[in-house]
DNA sequence: CGCTAGTACTCAT
DNA sequence: GTACTAGCG
C-alpha cells in the first residue's frame, strides 16, 4: 500500500537511530523489504531461471548484522497474497518487463536487460521457502502471516512479543505500530519513529488525535485498494477531519461540494470509507 | 501552497 | 515500497 508522503510529512517524529540501542530486545522484520532487495541483486538469475541463492544470503547477512548488536530477529513473511486487481496488474506488468529484459538479452544487450529484470522482479512464495529454510536451521524465529505481513507485525508488537519493526513501509504506521526503523543500513543505522513523538510534528497537529482519526486521515488522502479522491492528500485530508470527526459528514459536506458529480466510482469510494 | 504524475532507486561490482 | 520534482489549480 503506502501513503503517499506520509514520512516527509511525519519528519519531526522521527530521528537517526543506530540498532544497538535495541540490544537485548526483539525486533520484527518486514520479509518482503528484504526479499525484494535481495531479489534486487540477482533479477538477471532470477529471470533466467537460473538457481540462485544469493536473496537467501542477503538476508542471512542483514539478520547476522542485527545479531552482532545482540537484536534478536523476528522476520514475518506476507502469507495470503490478497489476491486484488491492482496485484494482477502489477504481475501482468512484471511479466512484461522480463519479456523486454529477455529481448533485449538475447541481442547481447545485458546492461539494458538488467534495468527491466529488476522491474520484473515478483516475489513468489518459493523466495520465502528458500529463506525458511535457511531461519529454520539457524533457529531464527519467523511467522508467515495469515494476511498482510502489516497487520501480524502490529499485532506482535501489540502484544510485545517485538518491541519495534524494521521496514520501508510507511504502512506500519497506520496500522498503529509504535516503533519503526526504516532506512536501515548495513552498518546498523536507520531512522527511528516513536508514535509518542506525533505530538511534535509541524505539518499539521496532531494533539488529541487518536491512532482511528489518524488512520482515517490516512485512507482519505488516497490507499491502494480504492481509486483514491482526486486533489484529496494528507494536509486536505488532515483539514477535513479537523473540522469533523464524522467521516460520513465529510464525504455529505466536504466530499460532495468539492466533487458533485457523484458517478458510480465514486459512490463505491464513498462506501469503503464510510464503513472504515 | 497542496496534489499529481513522472522519473529514479533498492544490489553490488 | 521509497524520494524527488516539474507542472498545474
Amino acid at each position: 500500500m503506502g501513503i503517499t508522503g506520509l514520512l516527509t510529512v511525519l519528519k519531526e517524529a522521527q530521528e537517526p537511530v543506530h540498532i544497538s540501542s535495541f540490544k537485548g530486545q526483539t525486533l520484527g522484520i518486514d520479509g518482503y523489504v528484504w526479499l525484494h532487495k535481495g531479489a534486487f541483486g540477482c533479477s538477471q538469475e532470477i529471470a533466467l531461471g537460473q538457481d540462485t541463492r544469493r536473496y537467501v544470503n542477503y538476508i542471512l547477512k542483514k539478520i547476522e548484522m542485527l545479531r552482532h548488536f545482540q537484536i534478536v530477529p523476528f522476520v514475518v513473511f506476507d502469507g495470503g497474497s490478497l489476491t486484488s486487481k491492482e496485484e494482477t496488474e502489477m504481475e501482468r506488468e512484471a511479466k512484461k518487463n522480463i519479456q523486454e529484459g529477455l529481448r533485449l538479452f538475447n541481442m547481447g544487450l545485458k546492461k539494458e536487460a538488467q534495468t527491466y529484470f529488476q522491474r520484473g522482479i515478483n516475489i513468489t512464495p518459493k523466495f520465502a521457502k528458500d529463506v525458511i529454510e535457511e531461519l529454520k536451521k539457524k533457529n531464527i524465529q519467523y511467522v508467515v502471516a495469515p494476511y498482510e505481513a502489516d497487520a501480524q507485525l502490529a499485532y506482535l508488537e501489540r502484544e510485545g512479543t517485538i518491541q519495534g519493526i524494521i521496514t520501508e513501509d510507511s504502512d506500519l504506521i497506520v496500522y498503529g505500530c509504535k516503533k519503526i526503523i526504516f532506512k536501515l543500513d548495513d552498518a546498523g543505522n536507520g531512522m527511528l519513529f516513536d508514535r509518542e513523538r506525533l505530538g511534535q510534528v509541524r505539518s499539521f497537529s496532531l494533539r488529541g488525535w487518536t491512532d482511528e482519526t489518524f488512520r482515517k486521515m490516512c485512507i482519505l488522502s488516497g490507499c491502494d485498494y480504492l481509486s483514491s479522491v482526486h486533489g484529496v492528500g494528507l494536509k486536505r485530508s488532515h483539514k477535513y477531519l479537523q473540522r469533523s470527526r464524522d467521516i460520513k459528514q465529510i464525504a455529505e459536506n466536504q466530499w460532495i461540494a468539492f466533487h458533485p458529480q457523484i458517478d458510480s466510482e465514486n459512490d463505491e469510494i464513498r462506501r469503503v470509507i464510510c464503513s472504515g
